[in-house]
RNA sequence: GGUGGCGUGGCCGAGAGGCGAGGCACCGGCCUGCAAAGCCGUUUACACGGGUUCGAAUCCCGUCGCCACCUCCA
């Protein structure tokens, strides 16, 4: 009955227990909007959402907050023949609208870091108040937060001071030590002035570390429950984050969640191999929601490997659960059949999402309802096929990939399936009347060329349907 | 050098001391005019070597292999 989340920083399975009763506040990183999204990207949002989608069923009120990391070094450096934001904007339309295909609810809040500097501001001279940050004394306008101040730096990732790689190699620039991080980066020559915020540091722009613990800061507030992101960002990222807020003399996230990498066929995804696989690619290779549903099908913290049929395999899985609800909701038709109750799903499936959202083994405790729908369908048990149906139905729209939600209909379909419908039901009505007349070569030859057509028959006791082949 | 993780059947992917999750693929059967869909069933497993235990894929020790992070990255 609780819900239980791996916490990255204990190391530990722990219950979750809000600091606030009944309501859960959300905090994930989001995208630096320099390029286009990709799988991982896609991976990573998803997890939260169903996080999310589970909070909510248990009752909580959640407050999901996901940024967008708006000015970066890699923004400017990806910038050509337009202005840096420009950019910015175009790139975050695009996760829009691929979280948007994938049916992630929106969040609550999704701020742009350029709209909190003031925020980040506050935390950086808090932090030199109190003797853990310093304004580089080589007139560059950095900030940096120093490291050796606070005792506990690398407590999130488990890691020594002492351990850490130094880079001898790296540039001192105005750091006490090598492995300080930047606050505050002071404008550069040749760096556009729209990229620039005035401080009482001089003018610059804030690092990226601190984006978030003034995002998360301002509307969450000083301690809020869950922080999530990627594993590569544990560090430096989230090692930093924590430094900066608690030192700052703020508590914080209560439990840090990972979610774990996608790789593409055993190798690690990188601009330098050039093996990005894009969600333009994915939504190009199959339907939005078997995108969705093969992101869910791995335990949000480990790691996958994306390879070519991966996509094929799980439309053909989600074909077995969508199948399903379309024979059974056609046999239940106006048969009067009571049964389940509508939002309903067994406990098994509770117990697995509980556990660390174990949405592998609701997936198997969802193809289990499949199996016994469709065995129910076979002996034409009409109230077990209903009360299997509510089941089906309330485990998939729980986590978003209930086939029948009218999100998932094809666009523009409308006029066009009505043409296409009744063409083809034509040709089934003359395929019936030659398997009637025994005519079985008519027959086939029928059925050969609607499958040629991707239009796939399925012959039932009521008669034949038909779909589109995914 | 430090930190964290992984190695499960043809493939994907759960589980974590005791009746072999689930999906895909394959094979056999039922159903079908034949198929498809669906149902039933068979067969393939826990990297290797020790140990603990009545019992280990699951715990402990060791070995090998792989990966991630310590530099920008979901």
């Amino acid at each position: 009955m609780t819900v239980r989340l791996y916490d990255t920083r204990t190391r530990a399975l722990r219950d979750f227990v809000p600091l606030v009763p009944g309501k859960a506040g959300m905090y994930v990183c989001g995208p630096t909007v320099q390029s286009s999204p990709h799988i991982g990207h896609l991976r990573s949002a998803l997890a939260y959402d169903l996080w999310r989608r589970w909070l909510e069923y248990r009752g909580y009120d959640v407050t999901f907050v996901r940024n967008v990391t708006d000015i970066d070094d890699k923004i400017l450096a990806a910038t050509a023949n337009e202005e840096w934001w420009a950019l910015a904007y175009r790139t975050e339309l695009e996760f829009t609208a691929g979280y948007n295909m994938l049916g992630m609810l929106p969040p609550t809040y999704e701020p742009r870091a350029t709209a909190s500097v003031p925020q980040m501001q506050d935390i950086i001279q808090t932090l030199i108040d109190k003797g853990n940050a310093y304004a580089a004394d080589d007139s560059t306008g950095d900030v940096y937060f120093d490291v050796k101040t606070w005792d506990a730096y690398g407590e999130l990732t488990n890691q020594k001071l002492d351990d850490m790689e130094d880079s001898p190699d790296a540039p001192a620039r105005g750091k006490r030590d090598t492995r300080d991080f930047a606050l505050w980066k002071g404008t550069k020559r040749g760096e556009p002035q729209s990229a620039s915020w005035a401080s009482p540091w001089g003018s610059g722009r804030p690092g990226w570390h601190i984006e978030c613990s003034a995002m998360s800061k301002r509307y969450l507030g000083a301690a809020f429950d869950i922080h999530g992101g990627g594993l590569d960002l544990r560090f430096p990222h989230h090692e930093n984050e924590l430094a900066q807020s608690t030192a700052a003399g703020d508590a914080f996230a209560t439990y840090w969640v990972h979610n774990g990498l996608v790789n593409i066929e055993g190798q690690k995804m990188s601009k330098s191999l050039g093996n990005s696989v894009y969600a333009s690619e994915l939504l190009a290779d199959a339907r939005p929601v078997v995108v969705r549903y093969y992101l869910a099908s791995a335990h949000y913290r480990s790691n996958m490997d994306y390879h070519r049929g991966a996509l094929v395999e799980a439309e053909a899985a989600f074909s077995r659960i969508e199948g399903f609800l379309q024979r059974a909701a056609t046999r239940l038709e106006g048969s009067g059949a009571a049964g389940g109750i509508p939002g309903q799903f067994p406990e098994e499936f509770a117990t697995a999402m509980d556990d660390d959202l174990g949405v592998p083994q609701a997936l198997g405790v969802l193809h289990d309802a499949v199996r016994a729908g469709n065995a129910a369908l076979d002996a034409d048990d009409l109230p077990e096929v209903a009360r299997l149906r509510a089941e089906v139905e309330a485990m998939t729209s729980l986590l978003g990939v209930n086939p029948l939600d009218p999100m998932w209909a094809d666009a523009g379909g409308g006029v066009a399936e009505a043409a296409l419908g009744s063409l083809v039901q034509r040709l089934i009505d003359d395929r019936e009347r030659a398997r009637t007349a025994k005519d079985f070569a008519a027959a086939d030859r029928i059925r050969d060329e609607l499958t040629s057509a991707g239009i796939a028959l399925d012959d039932t006791p009521a008669g034949t349907r038909w779909s589109l082949d995914g």
